[in-house]
DNA sequence: GCCCAGGAGTGTG
DNA sequence: CACACTCATGGG
């Protein structure tokens, strides 16, 4: 089933190897290839547009896709909204192709629960590995993501056997304490009690439950801070301190679209390590 | 071998 | 509210 979608700005390399999603992968050919619902995806630049294609295929998978992937956000008045603040504006240019995802709620939940403490490829691993032992198979060689009921067969012994370590007994807790209509409800709550609702849950702190607001709910004034996040406002405004106050000084700096400004630094001080090149300053 | 990772939970000052 | 400590483990 092939089909072809107009989305600009959007870079694939960006939004899909920057690590909001774990269960993408580049292909030699460039193209990238990931699992929506029980589809396969592969999606690929052709020029202006973006096309693609899924097995088995269904009617609806161009919205799967373009759902995914936020086509609906319209990044200049999020980069209009976000140049307000002089240091963004220097280099969140850029970054126009870097778009936020729209993940599964309860795969990203499951997900950001494993990304506790670990590094990026590490969670990748896990994730996946959690995907080929429960979930069901869609491909040759591919899985789809769990489902609660699925995932809620596994023993602690078991997940922690795919290297999950102590995050083993938090998704086993996570898949008993709550359900898809409970999930449903949410996605109708407002942000602070949604976060609220979601930090009441095994293995949900505030990082995580931020994350999950911002890439499982779509909630985009959102902000995750993490070590990478705490060194950029550290370098590029100064601040340090607690969560509840990094959190403050990012909402009130960034307003209703700080998850964008959050991956915008987040990204760049991830790979200004290795580039040595820093997009928010001129040295 | 060493350092670190998209932290959370628990206990203490 | 702010810290300090523990939790398991693999990737770079």
């Amino acid at each position: 089933m092939r089909f072809e979608l107009d989305i600009s700005p959007l870079d694939l390399d960006l939004t899909l190897g920057c690590g909001q999603t774990f269960r993408w992968s580049c292909l030699a050919d460039g193209s990238w290839a990931g699992v929506l619902g029980n589809q396969f995806v592969k999606i690929k630049r052709k020029g202006s547009t973006i096309e693609g294609d899924a097995t088995p295929g269904g009617s609806d998978v161009e919205s799967l896709v373009a759902n995914f992937l936020r086509a609906k956000d319209d990044i200049s008045r999020i980069q209009l909204e976000l140049g307000k603040d002089p240091i963004i504006a220097l280099g969140m240019r850029k970054m126009r192709g870097l778009r936020i995802v729209k993940l599964d709620e309860w795969e990203c939940l499951i997900s950001y629960i494993l990304a506790t403490y670990a590094n990026i490829p590490r969670i990748m691993k896990m994730v996946d590995s959690v995907a080929s032992e429960y979930g069901r198979k869609i491909a040759p060689g591919v899985h789809a993501f769990p489902e609660r009921r699925l995932l809620a067969k596994a023993s602690v012994g078991e997940l922690a056997k795919l290297g999950l370590g102590y995050r083993a007994k938090y998704v086993h807790l996570a898949c008993r304490e709550i359900d898809e209509p409970a999930l449903a409800e949410m996605m109708k709550t407002p942000y602070e009690r949604l976060r609220t609702e979601l930090i009441e849950l095994p293995g949900v702190g505030e990082k995580v439950a931020d994350c999950v607001s911002l890439f499982g709910f779509g909630r985009l004034e959102s902000f995750p801070i993490d070590v990478w996040i705490q060194r950029a406002l550290l370098r590029l405004y100064g601040v340090k301190g607690s969560y509840p106050k990094l959190r403050h000084f990012a909402i009130q700096k960034f307003g209703c679209f700080a998850g964008y400004a959050q991956e915008y630094l987040f990204h760049n001080e991830r790979t200004m390590a290795s580039k040595g090149a820093c997009a928010f300053s001129n040295q």
